[in-house]
DNA sequence: CGTTTCCATGGAATCGTTTCCAAGGCGACC
DNA sequence: GGTCGCCTTGGAAACGATTCCATGGAAACG
């Protein structure tokens, strides 16, 4: 019943015209007080809501964007998700939260569905490589990429500071004695993963530390990933001391790996992971983390995003990561 | 360039009418096949995109319903989203995910907000007591509710079975030999600390354990009320022996606050959390918990919902709960 | 007092679709 | 062979807003 009051409805009980409605409600300057006055009372009370779907095809902006990112139940990616609407609330802007469920196929019915829909701008937190959908996307619509990016692609980004934070942790474990570090990477077709294995590799060497290639392992950003790494690490013949991984859920599988071979983690071996999540510091023991903002890089990309749709050309943001030791990495070592 | 092409542009270049443009579309059947090839073939030439807006203005169905929860990072109603969204995406809607961060205010902006695009309904775990603003949104718009209810409303809803799982959590407790078991529940204002919190009292009578009210404390549904809630229980002049904790991220809490106190759960005090989250298996001690399938009630909710757009009156569902005891009570008590 | 300027206003066009209506064409049936 | 009916089509109205344009009246200026 509500939803049928239309700006007609409000304008012939204020007695006036239609014209004169929309400029009062849109705080045109050209209305006198006394027209200002009839279309506020009759609005309260017809209860009258402008569409926005009439609003934006007229006026071509839909105050709308989408932000699609990988995975909800990331923790991290929830966390950027909360960020990056908050700041688009800010702006009054509504957020189409879609989540690609690290599905390339699931990402380009979104991309589908967004550009149907007329929204603004999109922030994207890229699955795989570059596809010939995303191309034509970012000469379509304002486009900024948020944690990941793509090669090749002229569009600003935020991301974290992986080299720094890389080093950070790979320095932390070096003090303590460390030589032979395990890592636990992510795939390398996103480009967190390239990053940070890269970091890894030059960091070690930097450090003087074993460069054992056999030292390396892969997983796909989630838990089941970063268990299975952890095993295979943990049964070569000379086994790291330590294990950095690439992100948190794969930390947590290795976690339960660890735990499920009897070793004790910050004495036996030590446990260091990328992103930082509330209840790391709840777990038993508690969570080595190189931490980087995840509300602040979705805020930030929603900020680049609103500086791309009103015209402006804004610079890429990097944003630094911090080191935060906790007894996984803080004990006394147990040496073998 | 490519977001300005429209149906215009399609019919010229395919060389028939915009209606039957549109027919072919839509799927009408009234078509050529020879219309339907060429309209087909233009609409790839131009990488022609419907406008949405336009779509549902002159149609009155948006295919978009807005889906309101009380916080993407806390990880049961990121699950929730994830199955109402996916139902959603199988029969071609777009959900609009909206965060009410646990604040009525921001509650208010949103369903505002999803009005004002005129979603075809809305899926809400309500905030506090009933507000004006929710009254009159249930007579204006599909409405179904998940997770939480307000009493007084006729809205079909999707739950837990909360007395069961309680029940389940008390017997299991009981059987365990504990007798005095504190209990953290959540804010009467909301449905299931409610619920919880009665069921919690009966169960515990009915099996004959220790009615001291002294035993109940409240939180806020979130981590830190779950430490100072579990602090108050364990620092009185008898404590409990068990604690169960209304929902996961107080039981995060509640977990770090036995461990500050050297307590060791499973043996010096047990834990049992209502919710289950992927990683609890993961800590140590792994958690007992009541577990129910957050997936599930999304995309329960996201199928009644659909069902009251089509006219229909779904009944409300009441999911089953189940408990899965792990070590945090699974292992040998410790008597005192 | 006449003319210009400005402000508020109403009416109409417009955005990109869907859908209704009328009509043309063609096959089929009597 | 004529009429009926079906199928397909084009054209136009409608959805609910914004915005352009023209107009009327009041104020200001000479």
């Amino acid at each position: 019943m509500d939803s049928t009051v239309t700006i007609k409805d409000v304008a012939a009980l204020a007695g006036v015209s239609v014209g004169t409605t929309s400029r009062v409600l849109s705080g045109n300057p050209s209305t006198s007080p006394a027209a200002r006055e009839r279309v506020h009372a009759a609005v309260a009370e017809l209860g009258y809501r402008p569409d926005a779907r009439a609003r934006s095809l007229r006026s071509a902006r839909s105050q709308t964007v989408g932000l699609l990112i990988s995975d909800v139940r990331n923790p991290f990616f929830a966390d950027v998700a909360h960020g990056a609407e908050q700041a688009a609330l800010r702006s009054s802007y509504v957020t189409l939260l879609a989540n690609a469920n690290e599905d390339p196929k699931q990402q380009d019915t979104y991309l589908e569905s967004f550009l149907t829909q007329r929204v603004d701008g999109i922030i994207i937190a890229p699955q795989g490589e570059e596809s010939a959908h995303l191309r034509t996307l970012a000469t379509t619509v304002p486009l900024v990429f948020v944690d990941r990016t793509v090669d090749g692609f002229e569009v600003p980004s935020v991301t974290s500071d992986n080299a720094l934070g890389i080093d950070q942790a790979v320095a932390h474990l070096a003090d303590r004695g460390h030589t032979r570090i395990g890592y636990i990477g992510g795939p390398r077709s996103i480009s967190t993963g390239r990053a940070r294995h890269d970091a890894f590799v030059r960091s070690v060497a930097r450090h003087g530390l074993d460069t054992d290639p056999g030292l390396i392992t892969s997983g796909d950003f989630r838990s089941a990933s970063g268990a299975v790494a952890a095993e295979r690490l943990l049964s070569g013949g000379q086994p790291p001391t330590a294990l950095l991984a690439a992100d948190s859920p794969m930390a947590v599988g290795a976690l339960g790996a660890l735990r499920r071979r009897g070793l004790r983690i910050g004495s036996d071996v030590d446990l260091v992971a990328f992103d930082d999540i509330e209840w790391f510091s709840e777990l038993d023991p508690p969570l080595t983390v190189v931490s980087h903002d995840a509300q602040a890089m979705g805020s930030t990309a929603m900020r680049l995003l609103l500086d791309v749709i009103e015209g402006r050309t804004p610079e890429s943001v990097v944003l630094p990561t911090r080191l935060v030791v906790r007894e996984s990495s803080g004990g006394a070592r147990r040496q073998a």
